[in-house]
DNA sequence: ATAGGGTTAG
């Protein structure tokens, strides 16, 4: 405290306040180089000068005073000394200017700072490598990095390491990091020494641009120069590698260094739990508390994720006790992360007690919430709680903005998305990438593709999640050929990445195109995709929906950690495939994996169950879903009970099921019935179906076709007459039926009774051959189920037969392909009997696998038999 | 003297 007292001992400062405006200019005269605006704004700075003799004794005196009122951290008074004394050049030292720049760089006090700047450059005091580093340094601390960049470039021939550092860390941190590369590189070519600090920001900076050979390099020059052993270093490098994705690289540093410390063990646990090891992450994180190391704040933060992830509420809950204990429970990030990994572990009710309690809330907090709601499946709050942000004056993001769309998408409402849109352009957002993307999926996901694709014209900044997009909102919503042709169009410096092929694979799968298929799928090993989960998924998924099974199931044991989705895929295929017995074994062994099953899982093996006439096994799944999951049934399970029961002729029970439902049920669900009704030949209740079906999709032809066809077998021409006329004032168009094959890698498509095809002639005689054949050796008889053409004779009707796409494509394949090749053949709609009949023959005679997908299922022929045993 | 880890989307 003596400093404090010779402070106010010996202080001048009251006199020297009181000066009057003639030293002004005086001290004009003396210092020139003072530009006259210099002093408009800052009158006072002239203020006292005294003369000459005293400069020293002085000099020294201000200079204590300085730093004595620096080291109490007052700034104000250390500010009057200088601001009074002006012009003094040799009153004030450089020590005293070093020591007013620090202070001001701990609080904050830009304009301190740059008064500061100011005085020095004025009383002409040479700017220092010290003094000029204090400079950078106070601009840095301010946020000023244009007036750090000026000193730095005035100086930067004689600034020492810590100076670089400090810019290199500046850029750093506000993510210009080409810009601390380049300023790296400056530094070398001056000669300057980087020291470990340095290191740590180069790092830092090849760890977010990926460049690894480069990163590797400086990992290796670090070694020679013996920096290899500081934590920092240890540190950036362990990230930098997890970075990569090298993360065994990163765990072995991580065990090789000696003296590891909080943040070495937080930044493994994150770095384990960003590369796919939540587990590993948790058993980190156990060493760590069994080790003694103490934790903080970033442990917590870095921990919670992978409770998330695992949905580990019960480990998530201690840890958030232990939190509480450890006095960070308000600590904001923390509760963000809380909200988040309860409502990842599916208890949305607690992320909102914890949001609706919490003091403050970032930006962040709500985003988290929104996500939490749209998880939750409650899209209307989440929406609502973007329009209570608006309210509150909350500064929207663009993270806002993507998660709220994301919960319109969810809802499949392109209505609220609409708002969203309104909102986005009104503020200008619509130029951020993410944004445009996020609308882009909100549009797709409610299956208005006109609406993407305008929004992917407009944007000029396309990245490759625009691209991927835009392929997988094609591929979803039935314009797989628009998907597969963006693909080709994918500009050269755009790299695309697993996710494309992810979104890719669904058009390939839609189209049944194996040839295509499989030189994507060649394509992802050459580019390393194949170790991504949603490619294996995707291209496991793709082999069974082109109709091969067996590679689906090789590449299916060959995924190494199945999801639930891998086993929903195969499980669908097995189904799909009619292998019913495959399908329930592999759902019985998914769940004694562990592995619970959702909504869409139970789908697929009632699908499985109808489509191989499992009816006892089909309710048995029903009820495990709804007993043993507590899994409220959906429009989709519902169909699927209903085909069961009307497949296996059970139309009354079916029907009484309908009625029994809790939700109002759609047109899929007595469409199923429907169908049964005319396997069946139940013309009345095909009638009361009917009609119900008309209410609820006036417009939709299939349906009007279906019951046209059950009143024509049934022989009812008057009913069919009325039909038509009632279809003929809806102004309605037949969906028309289209098959296509895949030779050679080419798609040939056949569109119902069209004649245009080079090789019509050969392709007719062939079918007819056939049907001859059919004739003489089956007692075959044309079936005449051609509701619309009731007027016709059967000539004509059974020439109508002959021209429909499925018959035409096999016939396409029996002629270009080699002897004993399988045959694939894909169509739009459900097949039809007469052609389900045509290709049994056609495998029996020609001995040829034929594999047929429709709408619904697959169908595979051979020697005369179809695997479907009459359940489509 | 300058620093290294942690929260939100697709």
């Amino acid at each position: 405290m003596a400093s404090a007292a010779l402070l106010y001992t010996t202080s001048p400062l009251h006199f020297s306040l009181s000066s009057s405006t003639n030293h002004r200019k005086y001290k004009l005269h003396k210092h020139t180089r003072i530009r006259p605006t210099s002093f408009s704004s800052n009158s006072h700075l002239a203020v006292l000068h005294t003369s000459a003799p005293h400069h020293h004794t002085r000099g020294l005196d201000l200079n204590n005073k300085i730093l004595s009122n620096c080291r109490l951290r007052k700034l104000t008074e250390a500010m009057e000394i200088i601001t009074s004394s002006g012009f003094d050049t040799t009153s004030i030292g450089s020590d005293a200017y070093c020591s007013i720049l620090q202070l001001c760089a701990e609080t904050q006090s830009s304009d301190h700072g740059k008064k500061t700047h100011l005085i020095i450059t004025s009383s002409g005091t040479e700017i220092d490598t010290l003094l000029g580093q204090k400079l950078v340094f106070m601009y840095v601390k301010c946020g000023d990095l244009i007036g750090a960049r000026k000193v730095f470039d005035e100086i930067a021939y004689k600034a020492n390491t810590v100076t670089w550092n400090l810019l290199l860390n500046e850029y750093v941190k506000r993510k210009c990091f080409n810009e601390s590369l380049l300023l790296f590189k400056h530094m070398n070519s001056l000669g300057t020494k980087p020291n470990s600090i340095t290191f740590t920001c180069i790092l830092k900076c090849f760890a977010t641009l990926l460049s690894a050979e480069e990163g590797v390099m400086v990992h290796g020059y670090v070694i020679k120069l013996g920096f290899g052993s500081q934590n920092a270093v240890g540190n950036a490098l362990v990230l930098f590698y997890a970075k990569l994705r090298r993360i065994e690289t990163a765990i072995k540093l991580f065990d090789e260094m000696p003296h590891k410390d909080v943040i070495s063990w937080n930044t493994i646990i994150s770095s384990c739990m960003s590369n796919g090891l939540p587990r590993k992450a948790i058993e980190l994180f156990i060493d760590m508390l069994l080790g003694g190391v103490s934790i903080d704040l970033a442990t917590f933060i870095s921990v919670l994720p992978t409770c998330a992830e695992l949905g580990h509420v019960s480990l998530g809950r201690a840890i958030h006790g232990y939190s509480i204990k450890s006095g960070f429970s308000l600590e904001l990030p923390l509760c963000n992360s809380l909200i988040e990994m309860y409502s990842k572990c599916s208890n949305v009710d607690s992320s909102i007690q914890i949001f609706k309690t919490m003091k403050q809330r970032s930006v962040v907090s709500w985003t988290a919430m929104i996500m939490a709601y749209t998880r939750a499946e409650h899209y209307d709050q989440a929406i609502d709680l973007f329009l209570d942000m608006e309210e509150e004056g909350v500064k929207i993001d663009e993270f806002v903005i993507t998660s709220v769309l994301h919960a319109c998408a969810c809802k499949g409402s392109s209505k609220d998305g609409q708002r969203i849109h309104e909102y986005v352009l009104r503020n200008g957002m619509i130029s951020n990438t993410s944004v445009a993307n996020a609308l882009m999926d909100m549009y797709a996901k409610c299956g208005n593709m006109e609406e993407a694709r305008s929004i992917f014209d407009s944007t000029l900044s396309k990245n490759i999640i625009s691209w991927n997009t835009l392929i997988g909102g094609y591929s979803k919503n039935g314009f797989p050929n628009d998907a597969l042709y963006l693909f080709g169009k994918i500009p050269q410096r755009i790299r695309p990445n697993a996710i494309t092929m992810a979104c890719l694979l669904p058009a390939v799968a839609s189209l049944s195109c194996l040839e295509r298929g499989r030189e994507i799928h060649a394509y992802v090993i050459r580019a390393g995709y194949v170790r991504n989960h949603h490619v294996e998924n995707a291209l496991a998924d793709m082999y069974v929906k082109c109709g091969a099974l067996t590679l689906a199931r090789v590449l299916f044991d060959r995924i190494y950690e199945k999801s639930l989705v891998t086993w929903t895929v195969m499980i669908a295929g097995y189904g799909m495939h009619g292998y019913g017995a495959d399908a329930i074994a592999l759902f019985k062994q998914m769940r004694r994996k562990g592995i619970k099953p959702d909504k869409v899982s139970f789908v697929a093996i009632l699908y499985a169950c109808s489509h191989s006439g499992l009816i006892h096994e089909g309710w048995y799944f029903f009820n495990m879903m709804r007993n043993e999951y507590q899994i409220e049934p959906n429009l989709e399970h519902y169909a699927c009970m209903v085909d069961l029961l009307s497949r296996a002729g059970r139309l009354k029970k079916a029907y009484e099921f309908i009625n029994s439902m809790p939700i109002e049920p759609d047109s899929t669900v007595w469409g199923a019935l429907l169908c049964g009704c005319r396997v069946y030949r139940d013309v009345n209740l095909a009638e009361k179906v009917a009609e119900k079906i008309f209410k609820l999709e006036p417009d939709n032809t299939g349906y009007y076709v279906l019951l046209a066809n059950i009143y024509t077998e049934a022989e009812k021409w008057e009913e069919v007459k009325r039909l038509r006329e009632r279809i003929g004032s809806r102004r309605l168009k037949k969906n028309p039926g289209c098959s296509w094959i895949e030779t050679r890698g080419k798609v040939q498509v056949f569109v119902s009774g069209d004649n245009s095809h080079p090789q019509k002639e050969e392709i007719k005689k062939f079918v007819e051959d056939v049907v001859k054949r059919m004739k003489e050796e089956e007692q075959y008889v044309p079936n005449a189920r051609y509701a619309l053409m009731i007027n016709a004779d059967d000539r004509v009707k059974e020439e109508a037969l002959c021209g429909h796409s499925e018959k035409l494509a096999i016939a396409f394949g029996v002629l270009n392909s080699a002897d004993g090749r399988p045959i694939h053949v894909t169509k739009n709609l459900r097949v039809c009997g007469d052609c389900h009949e045509f290709a049994k023959f056609v495998s029996k005679v020609t001995g040829r696998e034929i594999v047929l997908r429709d709408s619904n299922r697959f169908h595979k022929f051979e020697e005369g038999r179809c695997s479907c045993r009459g359940y489509w």
